[in-house]
DNA sequence: TGTGTGCGAAACCAATTGGTTGCGCAAGTT
DNA sequence: AACTTGCGCAACCAATTGGTTTCGCACACA
């Protein structure tokens, strides 16, 4: 299985859950409540994050506190600088085109 | 189907071929040859992204270049820009509770 | 010690994914 | 007119997804 966070924010409910935890860790309960699908369902999610990297345990009595790991999605950030920077010079090759445009027009 | 720019952007076959893209329209043979699967294999990929609307088809004689929709990306930036406001206020809390230590201590 | 609660694990399901091969059409080429 | 090339489409496949329900464990609390 691919486990990498381009496959984390794939999911719009795994999304949802990295915004509510960026403010503060949370039970898996307390997540859940905010969807509606099952518990089950949630913590699903949590672990597919957890194995992405973008999320960790730690257990506390009988509760467990996810929180992020919000490092992990500065790979987004990294591939999208890749994207843009070949934008950039996609840019700059137009520009000599329209530089040799214009010596050839005098 | 889920069809976003998260959806696009979540196989590396897909990213790679954004990348491609950006320097210039290619056709479905030429971007497969860049590949270790088939053909058709890639051009699934293209139809996905196409149903994403992170690509756009243009048919030429009997070639089709695909080329790429650079602004369907921001909705990544958006999404990402989201994330790092809610960071930055979870800081100024976190400033503000500090701050309510400074003062209690004196 | 019994009972409720927080949680993951397992089994199951339909739908989707990412790949394959084979086919056929339409546009060029000879 | 016959062949070649570029491409999408359909059928098929195993694996993965995203959801469900059922179960059981461990912790907390009476």
């Amino acid at each position: 299985m691919r486990r990498d966070v381009f496959q984390a924010i794939a999911d719009p409910t795994r999304r949802a859950i990295i915004l509510m935890l960026v403010v503060g860790a949370m039970t898996p309960n307390a997540i859940a409540e905010h969807f509606d699908s099952s518990r089950q369902a949630v913590s699903k999610h949590l672990r597919i994050l957890t194995e992405c990297d973008v999320l960790s345990k730690e257990q506390q009595g009988r509760e467990i506190h996810y929180h992020l790991n919000a490092d992990k999605l500065k790979d987004i950030e990294k591939w999208l600088e890749q994207f843009k920077q070949l934008m950039a010079k996609r840019f700059d090759q137009l520009d000599t085109v329209l530089e040799q445009l214009k010596s050839k027009r005098k």
